[in-house]
DNA sequence: GCCGTTTTCGGCCCGACTGTTTTCAGTCG
């Protein structure tokens, strides 16, 4: 998969066109292409070879037709070009601390600095001082941090970091004077990986001072990076970054948000803001009226979500995942409705005939346009009290589409049905055939094809030929097109698309002759199907807790590499309230983590049993299980004879991870076919942050699971977190069970479970998605099910 | 460079801390 070498690629050249002094935006854009690139769970080269990478958001014209020349040359030229502008030595400045674009710049046209060897040499004779913008200071602190030089390997696992923040915070909240303290930044979000420790602190801004003071005579601060009246930055003795932000109380819920982030997720969230004229930032919401602001909240993350008409977004999900036209979709319920009169009151302004000619019409259509808009939002945040409306372009946009269309329709002759249909597509077609699949039929059917999006549908207006037609697939249903469904073909794929369901054909009603003439009629009639229809229940998501978790499949003892007994394993299981677990010792080809042979499985089983038959009076259901190694082609480690002797499998890949990606899905995929298997173990076999693992086509290898009615793992350690965030979202999305399990080799790594549930919570899913969530009696009637398919 | 209901130009989130800037740029969160 090339997705992380151009990934790299772009961030590189971002860096280098920074150093040259290039438009921020473009180097910005070039940046968000790089993250987009590498937190995309597909492959790019398979996804350009399919659809169009324009189509990606974030990606034009010019970046797509350079990661086509990429995928086919190895280069690109136009990047090599800028790569030789800049000595590598120079670029290797700027991963200093405190050294950006700027900095670098300077130290090399006019310090002739070319390498970190030069750089220090000139730091030490003292012929730096005196550029501009540098001083004595500068190189002092330039020179501290040559130490501290930027790495990949600068992140840690969250495990890791977890304790250490929490000790953090109940020392904060300990210290006089401190109202409140919370971590945040990607620790709460759940990240696998974190790169430093983000804590908010609320307290009254004459206590500032002193708690600063209390944090940096800590023991853990090993070095103070910067500290100011609301924030202090420090290096612990261990490496680790942590920042502590101090703000009022009434400000408390827009530093928590903000200092959440992602900083993706903020911008989106600030750019919704000022659009509606407000302005956030960690201190608060704030009405924006000419010169002067009114603040209208901040004490709680809520305030700030609902100032905006959002529902608060579980932190998990702030990713600019497509999150945020969820929040928007789910939105708050405020505004009372007056639906009928205003309806009326509008309807009676409109001309009775609409006059020929596009200039007039469009003149009628910008007159109306803020009308309609308004109206839209009263009428919808009544009768759909969860789904509001927020300012333009959003989730009510199919309603929007709707009125625009019947004026655009009669106004503007081009966008009508001849040229381009809307087609709703249900959401359990999509999840039985795959939204591939509907959109390569559709491609199939007709001249040309999107998905739901103004932008995309603005375009095929331009690019369908006369006389030719064109379909848009719009998501009908609750939670519109996500990425992985699209296989990011569309813009829509961030989520742009679907709320209510509502399903329009734009060419139902559109297409007799007659329309203008009793146009007011028609579209109060329209108005009023949409808006009087039974609003739909939609909550904002309750995504899966750890408390929801009811047992744990996926364990070990010391018949293969475990430290503790079955009995051990089972009572902590017990203590942990947990209604099932498994025993899952490895399998014969295991030799180095001591696998057991089919007859010490026999007698293992055996034993299982009989604590099963113990632990079944206190409560609690033990399956004799196996983790059966998937071997390199994909079949598994036990015969099939042995395998049916087991009351639970899970199946997972050990060795042979560096295997190309086509072989690891027929792998992978052959695996789930086996119908002894209950759950695919990690599927890939990373090692976070090191090893990549398996990196099959992972939308094919969901599929499998759901053909055959098999459950993925979420392996919660957090040296695994297998399957990954973005591929739990595609199994939540396909409806595919989860397991959330340690893979316990001892006591103390139950408690790794908290990181599979964020994991499975960065990917949406909700309790009803989590298989070891469900309650023992319907969590057996699942594994009844696996073992009537296994007889069959 | 990307994007779009102000649509092919013109805007792109917002603020803290630091240093050397006599009024704010650079870097970072
Ligand atoms: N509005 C806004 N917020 C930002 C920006 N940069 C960072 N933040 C916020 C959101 C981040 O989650 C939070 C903490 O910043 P970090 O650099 O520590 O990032 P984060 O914790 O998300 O990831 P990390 O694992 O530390 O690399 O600060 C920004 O440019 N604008
Ligand atoms: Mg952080
Ligand atoms: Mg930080
Ligand atoms: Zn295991």
């Amino acid at each position: 998969m090339k997705n992380a070498e151009l990934a790299k690629l772009f961030e590189h050249v971002a860096d280098v066109l920074a150093v040259l002094g290039e438009n921020v935006f473009r180097v910005n854009a070039y940046k968000k292409i790089a993250r987009t690139l590498d937190e995309m769970p597909g492959d790019i080269e398979a996804l350009a070879k399919t659809e169009s990478l324009e189509d990606v958001p974030g990606i034009g014209k010019a970046s797509a037709e350079k990661i086509g020349e990429y995928l086919r040359t190895g280069k690109v030229r136009e990047f090599e070009d800028i790569f030789g502008q800049v000595p590598a030595g120079v670029m290797e400045i700027m991963r200093i601390p405190t050294v950006g674009p700027k900095t670098v710049a300077i130290l090399w046209n006019e310090g002739g600095v070319n390498s970190l060897e030069k750089l220090k040499a000139k730091i030490e004779d003292g012929s730096l001082i005196g550029l501009p913008g540098i001083g004595a200071k500068k190189l002092e602190k330039i020179k501290e941090n040559m130490a501290f030089l930027a790495t990949s390997a600068g992140r840690i696992r969250i495990g890791e970091a977890l304790p250490i923040a929490v000790e953090l915070v109940e020392f904060l909240k300990s210290v006089k004077d401190v109202k409140n303290a919370q971590y945040c930044g990607s620790l709460r979000r759940g990240k696998e990986t974190i790169g430093d420790v983000d804590i908010a602190v609320a307290a009254e801004e004459t206590f500032a001072a002193a708690i600063n003071e209390a944090l940096r005579k800590h023991q853990v601060v090993a070095q103070i990076i910067q500290s100011g009246p609301s924030k202090t930055s420090f290096r612990t003795s261990a490496g680790l970054q942590v920042d502590v932000r101090i703000v009022p109380p009434e400000s408390f819920g827009a530093a928590v948000q903000y200092f959440t982030g992602s900083k993706e997720h903020n911008v989106r969230v600030r750019e919704i803001a000022v659009k509606k004229g407000l302005k956030i930032n960690e201190w608060g919401v704030f009405k924006v009226k000419g010169e002067k602001e009114e603040r209208i909240g901040g004490a709680t993350e809520e305030e700030i979500y609902d100032a905006i008409g959002l529902a608060t977004v579980p932190p998990e999900m702030r990713e600019d995942r497509g999150e945020v036209e969820w929040a928007i979709e789910q939105g708050t319920s405020t505004s009372g409705g007056r639906i009928e009169s205003e309806l009326e009151r509008f309807v009676s302004k409109l001309p009775q005939r609409i006059p020929s000619g596009n200039s007039a019409a469009d003149a009628i259509h910008r007159q109306y346009r803020p009308e309609i808009l308004r109206l839209l939002d009263i009428g919808y945040s009544k009768y759909l009290p969860k789904v509001r409306w927020v300012d333009m372009g959003n989730s009510n946009q199919e309603l929007v589409d709707a009125f625009e269309a019947a004026l655009v329709g009669i106004f503007d002759p081009p966008l009508n049905s001849q040229k381009l249909m809307r087609l709703s597509v249900a959401e359990d077609l999509i999840s039985r055939y795959g939204a591939q699949q509907l959109y390569k039929e559709a491609q199939n059917a007709t001249d040309w094809v999107s998905c739901d999006n103004a932008g995309a549908r603005a375009r095929a207006l331009k690019s369908i030929p006369k006389g030719k037609r064109g379909v848009y697939l719009f998501k009908a249903g609750s939670s519109g097109w996500t990425q992985q469904q699209l296989g990011y073909i569309g813009k829509a794929a961030v989520g742009k698309a679907g709320s209510s369901d509502i399903r329009y054909r734009i060419k139902d009603h559109f297409d007799d002759e007659s329309r203008a003439d009793n146009f007011p009629d028609k579209f109060l009639q329209l108005l009023r199907s949409f808006v009087m229809r039974e609003s739909p229940q939609c909550y904002a998501i309750e995504l899966v807790e750890l408390a929801d978790i009811r047992g744990d499949l996926h364990m070990h003892t010391v018949a293969s590499d475990g430290v503790c007994s079955i009995e051990e394993m089972v009572a902590e299981c017990k203590r942990r309230g947990y209604q099932y677990c498994a025993i899952t010792d490895h399998s014969k080809s295991q030799f180095q983590a001591n696998g057991l042979k089919v007859d010490r499985l026999m007698d293992h089983i055996k034993a299982i049993h009989a604590v099963a038959k113990e632990a079944e009076r206190s409560g609690i259901l033990v399956l004799a299980g196996s983790e059966v190694d998937i071997l390199a082609d994909g079949s598994l480690d036990y015969e099939d004879d042995v395998l049916a002797k087991l009351d639970w499998v899970v199946a997972s890949p050990h060795a042979a991870l560096t295997q190309e990606s086509d072989a690891a899905t027929q792998r992978l995929v052959r695996a789930a076919a086996n119908p002894h298997v209950c759950v695919i173990g990690h599927p890939t076999g990373r090692i976070v942050p090191s090893r990549r693992g398996l990196e099959p086509d992972m939308q094919k290898v969901i599929f499998a699971a759901a053909r055959n009615g098999i459950a993925l793992e979420i392996n919660a350690n957090c040296y695994r977190l297998d399957l990954r965030d973005t591929h739990v979202k595609m199994a939540v999305d396909a409806n595919v069970p989860i397991c959330i399990n340690t893979d316990a080799h001892g006591i103390p790594d139950f408690d790794q479970m908290i990181y599979g549930v964020l994991t499975a919570r960065r990917g949406w899913a909700t309790a009803a998605h989590i298989l070891n969530a469900r309650p023992l009696a319907e969590f057996k009637s699942w594994l009844k099910g696996r073992k009537e398919a296994a007889a069959w």
